[in-house]
DNA sequence: TGTCTCCATGATATAACATAACATTTGCGC
DNA sequence: GCGCAAATGTTATGTTATATCATGGAGACA
């Protein structure tokens, strides 16, 4: 079992947060792979496990999970990742590669910062920052 | 006549860009409002100023708009908003009132300060950045 | 002036993404 | 066991977006 699996155990117990088999299935699928993967796509890997297969199934998982904090959802893909920070409260960016569609999560260091100092200058109060920058990845750039 | 839309008329003039009937429509629509438009909802506004309706039409002007910098795509909405700088080659962040829909755009000072900065750790090659944050505009967090 | 070419538009169909609404089951405190 | 709350099952539908092929219209150029 993945180390992140287990976090978001604990995290779920402590929090008297139900971990079902179909929550902790999708986190682990999230967590195999290191790019985005649509609702769709997860729901097909979990009729290829034996889930129940109607799209509520899959949406309401991913939004227990997002809701929690152990994955995200990826706006520019409509696609949902594995959180690699999950727990702690963060405000995530991401590294989206257009060649292999490699997903980096980065923390994004003194809480959105040039979010913030945007926001102060016209009086708007941030609740919550998406940052999702596309382009190639170290490999493929040395590739190309 | 807006002043974004002569900005846009003589751009395209410039660049050898067709500046139609349609786009020119999508583009006077987005402008007059300062919250984001559904595909669908430009539609709906196309048809009653007596153009044809059928998806692609909206999506093609979109599109052309967005990829000519006269329009953004607005990911967390899937909705659309017309440009407040166009032409200039610039790397907005939005600001989306959750309360009263109102989106503003601002200029990420330093292009994306914060993201160049984690990129260059990762040696991640960042072609394009979104900076989304959701809140409370000013005016919302007055009252509340 | 004709015709070639390119791009825009027209039109039909369908794919992909997401949620509403209500029924049923399950776990847990009492 | 009973009642409650939360999760899951199920059906249906709503919303967003694109593929594909046909048609039209403006400019280049012989």
């Amino acid at each position: 079992m993945s180390k992140n699996i287990k976090v978001a155990e604990q995290y779920c117990k402590e929090n008297d947060l139900k971990f079902t088999p179909v929550r902790r299935k999708v986190l682990e699928l999230l967590l195999q792979k290191n790019t985005a993967i649509g609702a769709y796509e997860i729901l097909d890997l979990l009729r290829e496990a034996g889930f129940k297969n109607q799209p509520p199934v899959a949406y309401r998982a991913l939004d227990f999970l997002v809701k929690n904090g152990f994955a995200h959802k990826i706006e520019q893909l409509n696609s949902f990742i594995g959180c690699m920070h999950p727990g702690k409260d963060h405000s995530p960016a991401f590294m989206i590669c257009r060649n292999c569609d490699f997903v980096s999560e980065e923390e994004a260091i003194s809480p959105n910062s040039s979010v913030s100092k945007i926001a102060s200058k016209t009086g708007f109060k941030v609740e919550k920052a998406i940052i999702e920058a596309r382009g190639l990845c170290h490999s493929c750039a040395s590739v190309a």
